[in-house]
DNA sequence: CAGGCCATGTAATCAGTTACATGATTAG
DNA sequence: CTAATCATGTAACTGATTACATGGCCTG
């Protein structure tokens, strides 16, 4: 059976511990967001079928008369996992950038609307290094056990770090011709 | 009227110059394919939406016994395009890998399969920068009138080489604990 | 005359987001 | 008391890919 990506982040978030789907959520949100976003809307009926499919069992856990869920990996899905993580294939890596789209197409305008773009760019790239920095801030020990999370939120930093740079740069070329 | 990224990716192609569906597409391919793919699925129907729209124009224009339909930017198509890329908004960057997500949960296998994939990230990163460089030979006089053309293919290829060195110290890293 | 390129399109499907709906618990 | 957070879910929509179908032109 074929399993979607989103459907492995949440097999990974259960590596770690057993969750709600809200706590699953929340820990993509924390985590994968930049590179894997999960929705709601993928979440729950996801949830369904990895249970369906035996990869993961549900507990129920209310508290007081607040419904919860509390799903955990079973052996199936922690095997699925390893599978998936060791599979050698060569994936493609994504960018959809609209604002690159727009800086490709921005010959079309003035010299300074186009050093305006840039300099947003570099802005947006600063805005989100600091917001993985402050991420990175809150786990204090969460990595412990999971170096390689912190070793891609580093990535992500220092991705995010030399795009800052790079728009700089492109604006400083801009500027003066 | 809302357009989507992918008819200003069709507009800015036809900024430049007339083209038909397929050229529209090779264009595409060709340039801003590593930060937004347009497919035929796409293509053809968005032609006719910016046609009945009145951003495009069409003119017939077949060799022999094939079709061939032209199409040219109109007034109108100029003018969007210019207001979108003229458009002070910060939109987000938006990367999906999934060999990151891999990457990420990897402390759920042994070492030596972690620094195969990581192993494997650079190299794909390496053939990606390769392959803008290829394109980029390919043009040697088409940036003339077109130099941010040539600034976001040089991003291009400074960001997979970036990736590629990153992913290279990370095998390092992974080796010699 | 074959293989590669030029050329146009559609139907089915998929992944994923947005917006909505609902309601309990907890901290200030 | 009220705002934030915890919690679960669905329906409608959108954006985009895949796979298919068709056929002519050009070069070796």
């Amino acid at each position: 059976m074929e399993l979607s990506n989103t459907a492995y982040v949440i097999l990974g978030a259960l590596h770690e511990r057993p969750r709600s789907g809200y706590d699953i959520k929340a820990f993509a949100d924390g985590s994968t967001r930049h590179f894997w976003a999960v929705s709601y809307g993928q979440l729950y009926p996801e949830l369904k079928r990895l249970l369906d499919a035996g990869l993961i069992e549900a507990e129920d856990q209310p508290t007081g008369s607040r419904q919860r869920t509390l799903y955990r990996l079973a052996r199936l899905g922690e095997e699925a996992l390893a599978d998936w993580v060791s599979d050698a294939g060569i994936r493609p890596c994504e960018l959809r950038d609209e604002m690159l789209v727009r800086l490709f197409f921005s010959d079309a305008v003035e010299r300074e609307k186009r050093v305006e773009l840039a300099r947003n760019m570099a802005a947006r790239h600063r805005a989100q290094a600091g917001g993985l920095r402050k991420q990175r801030g809150k786990r204090p020990d969460g990595h412990r056990e999971n170096p390689m999370h912190e070793e891609v939120l580093r990535f992500g930093i220092d991705l995010h770090e030399f795009m800052t740079d790079w728009y700089e740069r492109l604006v400083a070329r801009l500027e003066e011709p």
